[in-house]
DNA sequence: ACGCTAAATAAACACCGTTAGGTAATTAGG
DNA sequence: CCTAATTACCTAACGGTGTTTATTTAGCGT
């Protein structure tokens, strides 16, 4: 009979990349909630307790992952609206490439916006409004910046109806995490056209549902 | 030493309504992470296994507290728009009250609309669009329903820039669950003003972000 | 070649949902 | 009223989870 594989020491370094490795590919090919230690130690090929000689627990390992998530949404973002100065298209642009990305990382997007604590405040997403997120901004903070940055364009040069800035990029982003969140959770919902949703959305928030004219009682625009 | 308590049995409704009562409280409490079966019974004063001769299992007591959130959302979007005749106005407090319903029962939301297959397609919510929703109506499709029906008002009207009312309505609905959905997930973000951004968002929806006639490439109204 | 550091292990803890099988309380039938 | 059937309930266990402790041992620096 074979003895047990000899116990092979690697580098903390490559350990780490190894593990974070296998937990990502379990987390997107599983779903969050089947990504336990013990499996991602057998992917790795040792015993679970020596994942904890890494990572001080389970959430050390999904901050990596999340921090993960932040950085490559930046750099979508950044990527889509690059080339194109009109601020209101790069607006656009960049609520497309949002929705898509958090589409096409359901799981990922999942455990980011959609698990109380984890993202945003734990990885220092946190709108760069802070004094802490201003001096040293995370890439969470920095992908809110893209979409703050737009609305703000856009507010500067007098072409929206409303001007706080911070409440119009927030308002912004609720739309489009909306759609991701609904259609992510409920992904075998009767949708009538999941590609015609995202851009009716997108136009709703950027028109409105109303003809132009037509009155309504608002409390921020008045207008019966 | 006294022996233990003697063995008290209930009867079958009496026993389901402790339990569905004590996970609702363990729910609303401690959130729907640390709803246990052996917690529940803990607070019913039972053993975890005597539970299963109520329920077939966990996710069936689940159901239950869903299909109330259901019944109540129903309830509290009914009672929004009774007194009302004005579409616009009614769609609005819809709205509205949707909001407020989901952010003052943010465990239950979380569990109904941000839980994989949870709520919607187990609980039939389905929108009132398939046969069999429309033959039998769960009170989630109900729900829906008012939310759909007083968009179909305003495009009935000529009220509205678009007249896919199945998509107006998803979008709608969409918009008011990204501001629910965010808030609950994030509620220590630092929101500049949630009550601004909640009428902010169904202002956006309803009237758009831009001024009247800024120009603006769209895939659904092109005007450059 | 030795000794030290620390990566890896084995074993255990407390928790989870669920199940099998035995006990006993209630109820139906005679 | 006594018996028999039903079934609510309990005890014990299974395999799973995250995590901790004590121990072994691999690999590097001297």
């Amino acid at each position: 009979m074979p003895g047990r594989p000899p116990r092979r020491r690697l580098s903390p370094e490559e350990r780490r990349r190894q593990i974070v490795a296998a937990a990502k590919a379990l987390f997107s090919g599983e779903g969050i909630e089947h990504v336990s230690m013990r499996k991602i130690a057998k992917e790795v090929g040792i015993t679970q307790a020596a994942i904890y000689q890494h990572f001080e627990n389970k959430e050390a390992i999904l901050f990596v992952i999340i921090e993960d998530f932040f950085s490559d949404l930046l750099e979508a973002l950044s990527r889509a609206i690059e080339s194109e100065a009109q601020p209101l298209e790069r607006l656009r642009r960049a609520m497309r490439a949002y929705i898509d990305y958090g589409l096409s990382h359901p799981e990922a997007y999942r455990l980011v916006f959609m698990t109380p604590m984890s993202g945003l405040v734990r990885a220092g997403m946190a709108v760069p409004r802070t004094e802490e997120a201003k001096a040293r901004p995370s890439k969470g903070s920095l992908a809110f910046g893209v979409l703050d940055g737009a609305v703000r364009e856009a507010v500067n040069r007098g072409m929206t109806r409303h001007g706080d800035t911070d409440l119009l990029a927030e308002a912004i982003w609720a739309g489009g995490h909306g759609i991701v969140s609904l259609m992510i959770t409920h992904n075998e919902f009767p949708w009538t056209d999941p590609e015609g949703l995202i851009d009716l959305e997108i136009d709703l928030l950027f028109r409105g549902l109303l003809h132009e004219g037509c009155p309504m009682r608002s409390k921020m625009f008045p207008t019966v």
